[in-house]
DNA sequence: CTCCCGATAGGCT
DNA sequence: GCCTATCGGGAGC
């Protein structure tokens, strides 16, 4: 319990007082007590979590109704050693700071005007988090077509799409538990996907692929997943077991 | 990132 | 010749 109060009073002067984290790695402070099943889920390895997330069902309790559906497709972010991470090399701003956050918890962000959405891996303090990147509408469909101006399966198939679909505009639930709130990620019932393919990341800097690191995963032939070619969508069961 | 547009390839009546 | 699917590029913020 005292170390615990220490850790956090260490975390929150480094965030405060630094620029740079650059030299919390690699102590003690990855340290995790009393974590509950639902935190323990997430505070594992991020691809593995990645592959476990698919099946598992994003749920938004939003001012007109519940929206949500199953996560199809989802992408790892590796933390202090990936250049395509906010925390690449420690660093840690208004921004990144949710990435050094619990395991579990929400982090939403703004690109080109679309909301994206994350949820943070690893025991707190590691930067590692998953891009939430296609989900198969399941509630409140109907909800969710009113919030877009497309058909088909271009109303979620997307990380921006889903996140427009879902009415979800806001970053004030960053640092929250994905775990209760309105904002849900439903960890215990989960549709099994048939098989998982994965593949290169789909982030770019400068138009260059940021690394030939394989850290996107789908479920293969579910027709929500972005960039799936209409011959190979499995029709009959939607790549679901 | 998403949308839109133009180019291209393949299948089909 | 027509239709659909796919792909690459440009624009928007």
């Amino acid at each position: 319990m005292g170390k615990r109060y220490i850790h956090a009073f260490v975390l929150i002067k480094l965030r405060f007082k630094t620029e740079k984290l650059d030299l919390i790695m690699g102590s003690s402070f990855f340290e995790v007590i009393n974590l509950n099943e639902f935190q323990r889920f997430f505070a594992s390895d991020t691809s593995a979590v990645a592959k476990n997330l698919l099946g598992c069902q994003l749920l938004y309790r939003s001012p007109t109704g519940v929206v949500g559906g199953m996560i199809v497709e989802t992408e790892a972010y590796f933390g202090t050693e990936d250049p395509a991470s906010f925390a690449y090399h420690g660093k840690a701003n208004e921004k990144s700071k949710f990435l050094y956050g619990s395991p579990g918890t929400i982090f939403a962000y703004q690109m080109y005007g679309n909301y994206l959405l994350d949820v943070i891996t690893m025991p707190k303090g590691d930067p590692q988090a998953i891009m939430i990147r296609a989900i198969q509408p399941i509630d409140g469909t109907y909800l969710m077509y009113d919030n877009r101006a497309v058909k088909g399966v271009n109303i979620t198939n997307g990380p921006g799409k889903l996140t427009e679909a879902l009415g979800f505009h806001t970053r004030k639930l960053n640092g929250t538990s994905f775990e209760s709130g309105p904002l849900t990620l439903t960890i215990a019932r989960k549709r099994q996907p048939q098989k998982i393919v994965t593949t290169k990341r789909m982030v770019k800097l400068n138009d260059v692929p940021v690394s030939m690191i394989k850290g996107r995963f789908f479920v293969a032939g579910n027709p929500y997943v972005s960039t799936m070619k209409k011959r190979e969508v499995d029709t009959k069961n939607l790549g679901w077991k």
